[in-house]
RNA sequence: GGGCGGAUAGCUCAGUUGGGAGAGCACAGCCCUUACAAGGCUGGGGUCACAGGUUCGAGCCCUGUUCCGCCUACCA
């Protein structure tokens, strides 16, 4: 006998290992099953489950054990990012505990210090994935800093650096003062702030007055070397080609006329600092205007800001616009809104900033990733997306790769110290082509979404043409959140295509974020931060997987609460609980029947049955449209309120009974549609499944329910005729409870019941009477066609019929007589739209027939109802007042 | 600046070719009926944001408006 209530703990680890133990999750290299691939996003391998990771997981659980179910070769693969800033600045942060710098400790230990880390706390997460069930094949794990995996970063960096798609070049670049890196486009966040629009007067040499310029970051006024104005803007024609004098510094600069320069914007002069803003570095570049770099790797003032030298940027700021302001230079300032960027890792204000870098030229890849979702080869889901994705391809720039961390793969790439020689290759080279041996290396680390981007063919063995690869690339689903649709697939779908040729993924499933019940971005310095594990340890890992796939609609954010996984948690207890009416209702030695369609199956029999089947399909036909909520929400229905509600309450006559046959069918029934149910939910509630599945009669020929076979239409048996007589049972008891409840006679009261059917339904309600008493607490039920109303009765009239409960003793007239009154009202609404439509000549010209027959049909239908209600009204009046 | 999404019951949300709107939770009434009170039965509750349009018919399609959220951008 079970437990009476569901303990998850213990049992979840006991299945988990068995499952491991048994390898179920190894994919096969060869097979002659048809494959099926996803690559897990490979979380940070220092970082610990989240709510949005644990999301992820389910999803991509779900897939991966339905497919295997289904008798793929499933291969789900895991592995951890080495995500180099983020690791880094962990790292660093630990160390600094003990008052230890990284420089003193020197490049080599503190890569070593990393390893050490990742060593002790590399696991975390992978340990969490699996305490959520994830079914992934763990043989196969791998981390961006693999041998393999670096060797692949080599072989990409290599041919793309022959090919030409890679450079080297001094740009302005997203600089980090606090990371002390570069930073590509996307590491940068802009966030909108209330700024200044500070107002600079700069005097002309020849003593003529002053020309105006506006700035929001005064201190680069020290970097200035022209001022700018639109070639046609007649306030400043002839400005052009005058100099003026930069306040205390007294550097002289000339005006340009540019048509870069927005006449409209501030005083439509703009001063022109090329080493620190990208639209002044094009300009600095067309007018071949000086460079002044006037900043620190470290977001110091250098040595070039005269005076300020040594100053922090922003103290620097202050300091500037206070001398600025004594000196007369300030005229005024404005507010003004504008977005900033921020370090995506640390949220330091990034800097515009002039250094030499590895750029990857990114268009060509680009071009190729567009049409491959434009032909369809890869489908983005839900299609939405697939805007953005364009958007962003399209208006792609070059993409800067390298890092100046230390924690990464290093760039390929080694200078000779003897001569001008730069050799790039996949092999540390001996010795240059000069024959000199005194080579070094590139002090730069490739961003950590160069190697991401390889992850779906580098896991695989290339650039070994390996027998993975060949079996599961292209991998078939890609399941992750939008908020890395840039970062990371549209990178993906680049390298896919330029080193493999096809596409890595034949899906993208693009899922929401999760957010607070108010529906905030969590964040950990909101405190808002749901912790999944917490969640689990309250309610169970298949409680909160549920909730997650019941959640994950396609196309809206997801709005967490707690609530809602407490919701669940009754469903699991209620799960549990049919087993435990299994177990009670089965004898030692009982036979677990096959079920098949025969005459020994009853209508409930028959229709759960049906029920299954439809259950079924409509469960994978969701899954195979990622339709992870409608999948679930499905089989919430069908096993709370039909199998339980419904089926079981309708064989507890038959388990009760004497008929010994009845008594089998009906516990083999229930047994072949648990059981089936079970594994239908297996992929999203995997433990509880498991174990009350082991638990199960009749599932002894196969080991687990891991490895069952995924239930199909016709693992029931569709049977419309019964759906049909099972609504017309349903509707005769639903009527006859509701008068019960509406009219508050208790149901320990046995009612007496006459019910006047319809043709048809009289044969189907004779036959089942015995459900009607059971459900509906009646007894001595009169059925038939020509059923004469009581005269003091309660009624409820149904399609098929009209239901009538005595009354005589059990309730006031007038209650029911409002009751009824209530009911007449409704349907006289009805009957009045009805009408309004079947008189609308073009309605009944232009709708489709079938609609129109329908609607002829309800108020036929309608009209006999009023009828039925208006008599028996009148009649409880007649008792009423003859009382 | 550009783009995307959302507004449906008190709350959270479904609503798949346009045919008078559903679920879960919450609420109310009755019930400790031998699987389950983490339960059962019954019931109340909606101008589908607003304004137009197309249509016999609009939650759904079109236009505009308001509010909210997000993405993106070299707005000095």
């Amino acid at each position: 006998m079970l437990e009476k209530r569901y303990q998850p703990k213990d049992i979840e680890k006991k299945w988990y290992d068995f499952w491991i133990e048994k390898e179920y999750f190894k994919a096969e290299s060869k097979s002659s099953k048809p494959p099926f691939c996803i690559v897990i996003p490979p979380p940070n391998v220092t970082g610990s489950l989240h709510i949005g990771h644990a999301l992820d997981m389910t999803l991509q659980d779900i897939m991966i054990r339905w497919k295997r179910m289904s008798g793929f070769n499933a291969l789900w693969l895991p592995g951890t990012d080495h995500a180099g800033i983020a690791t880094q600045n962990v790292v660093e942060k630990e160390l600094k505990k003990n008052g230890i710098d990284r420089h003193t400790l020197g490049r080599k230990k503190f890569v070593e210090k990393v390893w050490e880390w990742k060593k002790l706390y590399g696991g975390t997460i992978i340990n969490q994935l699996k305490s959520m069930g994830a079914s992934c094949d763990w043989s196969r794990e791998r981390f961006t800093l693999d041998e393999g995996l670096s060797v692949a970063v080599r072989e990409v960096f290599v041919r793309l650096y022959e090919e030409g798609l890679i450079y080297r070049g001094e740009y302005l670049i997203n600089w980090c003062p606090r990371c002390h890196t570069a930073l590509s486009d996307l590491e940068v966040e802009h966030e909108d702030l209330r700024g200044k629009l500070y107002y600079f007067k700069y005097n002309y040499v020849d003593g003529k007055g002053h020309i105006t310029v506006a700035t929001t970051r005064p201190e680069t006024y020290l970097g200035d070397t022209a001022v700018a104005v639109h070639p046609e803007d007649e306030r400043y024609r002839d400005m052009i080609g005058k100099v003026v004098r930069l306040p205390i510094i007294n550097r002289d600069i000339p005006i340009i006329a540019d048509e870069f320069v927005d006449s409209s914007f501030g005083t439509g002069a703009v001063k022109v600092t090329p080493a620190h803003d990208p639209n002044d570095f094009e300009m600095g570049r067309r007018h071949d205007l000086p460079f002044i770099n006037i900043l620190t790797g470290d977001g110091k003032m250098s040595e070039e800001a005269g005076p300020y030298a040594g100053q922090d940027r922003f103290e620097c700021r202050r300091n500037v616009l206070r001398d600025l302001g004594e000196k007369g230079h300030l005229e005024q300032d404005k507010d003004h809104d504008h977005a900033v960027g921020h370090c995506y890792r640390c949220k330091t204000i990034v800097e515009p900033y002039l250094s030499m870098q590895w750029f990857v030229k990114i268009k060509p890849l680009a071009e190729e990733a567009i049409r491959a979702v434009k032909d369809n080869r890869t489908k983005i889901i839900p299609s939405g997306w697939e805007n953005s994705y364009f958007d962003w391809m399209e208006n792609i720039r070059d993409w800067c790769i390298s890092r100046q961390i230390w924690w990464g793969h290093r760039i390929p790439v080694w200078y000779c110290d003897d001569c001008e020689e730069l050799i790039v290759s996949r092999e540390t080279p001996a010795q240059c082509t000069c024959g000199s041996v005194h080579l070094s290396q590139d002090e730069d680390v490739l961003d950590t979404w160069f190697s991401s981007a390889l992850w779906p063919f580098s896991t695989l063995g290339w650039p070994g043409e390996t027998e993975d690869l060949a079996t599961f690339y292209p991998t078939s689903v890609l399941i992750t959140g939008f908020d890395i649709l840039f970062f990371w697939v549209a990178r993906m779908m680049m390298m896919g295509l330029k080193f493999r040729g096809t596409q890595p993924f034949d899906h993208v499933y693009i899922h929401a974020l999760i957010r607070d019940a108010e529906g905030q971005k969590m964040s950990k310095s909101k405190g808002n931060v749901v912790d999944p594990l917490k969640m689990t340890d309250a309610y169970g890992t298949d409680a909160v997987r549920f909730t997650l796939a019941a959640y994950a609609a396609q196309g809206r954010d997801i709005k967490f609460s707690e609530e809602r996984v407490e919701g669940y948690r009754h469903f699991l207890n209620k799960i549990w609980n049919v087993a435990r009416f299994i177990s009670m209702n089965l004898r030692e030695g009982d036979e677990i029947l096959t079920v098949r369609e025969s005459d020994m199956l009853s209508l409930a029999d028959k229709w759960i049955l049906s029920r299954l089947s439809s259950v079924s399909m409509e469960v994978n036909r969701a899954l195979d449209e990622y339709r992870f909520n409608d999948s679930a929400s499905h089989l919430y229905q069908f096993i709370w309120h039909e199998l339980c509600d419904w089926y079981v309450e309708l064989i507890k006559p038959a388990l009760y009974g004497d008929n010994e046959s009845g008594k089998q069918t009906a516990v083999s029934t229930l047994v072949h549609v648990y059981e089936a149910a079970l594994a239908l939910l297996h992929p999203f509630m995997p433990f509880v499944t498991e174990e009350i599945w082991q638990q199960l009669p009749g599932t002894k020929d196969v080991e687990s329910i891991c490895i069952r076979k995924y239930p199909t239409a016709e693992n029931g048996i569709e049977n419309k005729e019964a759906e049909q007589k099972m609504a017309v049972v349903m509707d005769a008891i639903t009527g006859i409870r509701s008068i019960r409840g509406e009219l508050n006679i208790s149901p320990s009261v046995e009612l007496k019941a006459l019910i006047r059917a319809h043709d048809s339904a009289d044969l189907i309600l004779n036959e089942n009477v015995a459900y009607i008493n059971t459900l509906a607490r009646t007894k001595d039920i009169v059925i038939g066609k020509d059923i004469e109303p009581p005269r003091d009765a309660a009624a409820d009239v149904k399609p098929a019929m009209e239901i009538f409960v005595p009354l005589k003793g059990l309730i006031d007239v007038e209650a029911e007589i409002s009751r009824l009154t209530k009911d007449l009202k409704k349907t006289e609404d009805e009957i009045a739209f009805l009408e309004k439509k079947l008189k609308n000549e073009n309605f009944v010209k232009k709708a489709p027939q079938a609609v129109v027959e329908e609607n002829r049909a309800k108020h036929t239908e309608y009209i006999d109802k009023l009828g039925s209600i208006q008599s028996n009204i009148d009649k409880l009046k007649k008792m009423d007042t003859s009382q």
